[in-house]
DNA sequence: CTCCCTTCTGTAAGCGCTTACAGAACAGGC
DNA sequence: GCCTGTTCTGTAAGCGCTTACAGAAGGGAG
């Protein structure tokens, strides 16, 4: 290559990585040669020599989960534009697992890393301290590390929410959330909703149900409720999956929603608004975390200071599936 | 390193690489110094050294559709178990940027390649050439290139599923599609459907919604349906996101699924199953496309034969969105 | 025209591994 | 105990870049 424009491998990479350095008309010659050679770098070598991979990691729990599919995208195009690759691990809300990520990430060489929420084995931060490599904690809105957040309140969110429903007239809640076990944001959620009925008076304890995560959970927690709960007059989801099962079993079972039953969701999936009744929810700013934590990354690399934290607004979207309850429900509760 | 152990950096290679070929004694000590070191290999010099990243690339149209999600998600966890890392890239049905993260995605040294489909710019291929790389094309089940398909076939599932309407008694057809350029796997669907329709000498040729690949298009589709076609009966879609759109716009005009109208989608999205009316729809083999696809790379990268094509079942799952239309329409078709 | 200073280019030394090759260690046969 | 053959370990040469350093080229002042 650094033959046939008859310069040395130092000229062209100095083309390559800093134009400025070499004179227009030598900087040309060589940038033709390598257009007509198809020249492609070879990037171990690049990053051996320079001690830059020029490759993030990122670590969320599924794919399967659009928010989380959605951040990855974002993040993904973000960094793209700043000519850093990507790659990607799933921890399966599983800490362990996600240990064995990190370090597989960190052995690759990763330039910096994408985290989500703050809970981490010991193991997990002492490796990323002597990585000294720059990471970001994602989807929540304070970071328990050094490590700046990028995210949303969901503590806040879910108590909106809540709150919401609160001022329909409901008195008489029950509680649907996946296991939160590993899982802050669902744990803040949890918190959020619960401190809200508390504050605002609500003497019945609502029965809190920790199911599976998968649509089926919700029909399971409406049945849970008809059976064990009739008094029950909303019932707020920590994640939209169960509240669309919900709201699935609710049709069967005919009760009316929102006339028997409120249903709230969080997340704010596509089909949230398409549902029949649409769903009221959170909407998650997925995107916007995926496309700043990059920018964090890429800004941390380039020695910028870094942001504490991020916190992105997560709108309630008031929707068709929550509403005021039944005079009767009222009188019963 | 190798100090610490009293060897030469060759043995602790060796260790690393080739455990057989250390005696047991000194295979130990290494390790033991390994671990208490807490020793890192270097990614980017052992890519320089061996020739090889461990790293594989994905290119997918993007992660918003759960279907490419699922499939990078199994991807990753196989190629993980293997050893390999991933790294993502999204095309947005673009060649052009498929073309420029193919590109990049070599630059960084990948070992091998999953793509989507078979339509490509010759840049690519000639790029994928040179390269001299295994990779695999996904979610189609035949190859145009040397590489093996890995996926299912979608003329087949879409000609079955309309078929199916068919057989329920249904003659006149509206299909809804999303943009079929750059996308072969929506030109077999569509094409399947219209040849089956052919085939079964279903005269009236049915109109072809080709719509932006967003649920709203759905709607507009059942606008369109009752505006300009009120003879239709059965509405085709060729992703589920145009039929969950379609189901929600018929409730809203009051039209009753499928007795006035058959909805039949295709992707077997997990929300599908949960509408109301439930979807009637193709299941698409996502996970199993990326863990194959997984497999057939690695496989290749150990010097085995590849397989030309390895063809999916995809079943046509009936639910409630499709019915026999009724005797007026009969009459008036 | 010479000298000095600035700007550009080439030389060469790594970056941290892998691996061909050669030499050391050991076992077995005589 | 010596020789041969086998098994193991060390030596050293890269892998394809980046970059500090030195040397060449060019420009202006005297």
């Amino acid at each position: 290559m650094a033959a046939a424009a008859g310069v040395s491998t130092a000229t062209v990479s100095r083309v390559l990585n800093n134009p400025a350095l070499v004179r227009p008309a030598l900087r040309e010659r060589v940038q033709d040669a390598l257009r007509t050679l198809g020249y492609v770098p070879h990037g171990a070598a690049r990053a051996l020599a320079s001690n830059r991979t020029r490759v993030m990691g990122a670590i969320v729990p599924t794919l399967g989960v659009s928010i989380f599919a959605n951040g990855v995208e974002a993040l993904q195009d973000r960094l793209g534009e700043a000519g850093y690759g990507l790659l990607i691990a799933n921890s399966q809300y599983d800490l362990e697992k996600e240990y064995q990520e990190i370090r597989a990430l960190i052995e690759r060489g990763v330039d910096g890393l994408v985290l989500v929420g703050n809970e981490r084995l010991p193991e997990s931060r002492a490796l990323l301290r002597r990585a000294a490599i720059p990471y970001v904690v994602t989807y929540v809105s304070e970071a328990a590390e050094a490590a700046p957040a990028v995210g949303f309140d969901n503590f806040r969110s879910a108590y909106e929410i809540a709150a919401h429903l609160v001022d329909l007239g409901h008195r008489r809640f029950a509680l649907a959330t996946s296991p939160s076990g590993a899982n802050d944001r669902i744990r803040a959620r949890r918190q959020g909703i619960l401190r809200c009925l508390a504050d605002r008076g609500i003497e019945t304890e609502p029965p809190v149900l920790e199911l599976p995560y998968a649509m089926e959970s919700g029909r399971d927690a409406v049945r849970r409720i008809v059976k064990d709960f009739p008094q029950v007059t909303a019932l707020v989801c920590t994640t939209d999956f169960l509240a669309i099962g919900a709201l699935a079993e609710a049709r069967i079972l005919g009760l009316a929603v929102p006339r028997d039953l409120s249903v709230a969701g969080f997340d704010d999936l596509e089909f949230a608004a398409s549902l029949s009744p649409a769903l009221t929810t959170v909407q998650v700013p997925a995107r916007e975390i995926g496309r700043i934590a990059a920018d964090r990354l890429v800004g941390a690399l380039a020695g910028e200071a870094v942001e504490t934290a991020t916190v992105l607004p997560a709108r309630v979207i008031l929707r068709e599936s929550t509403g005021a309850p039944r005079a009767s429900a009222l009188l019963a509760g």
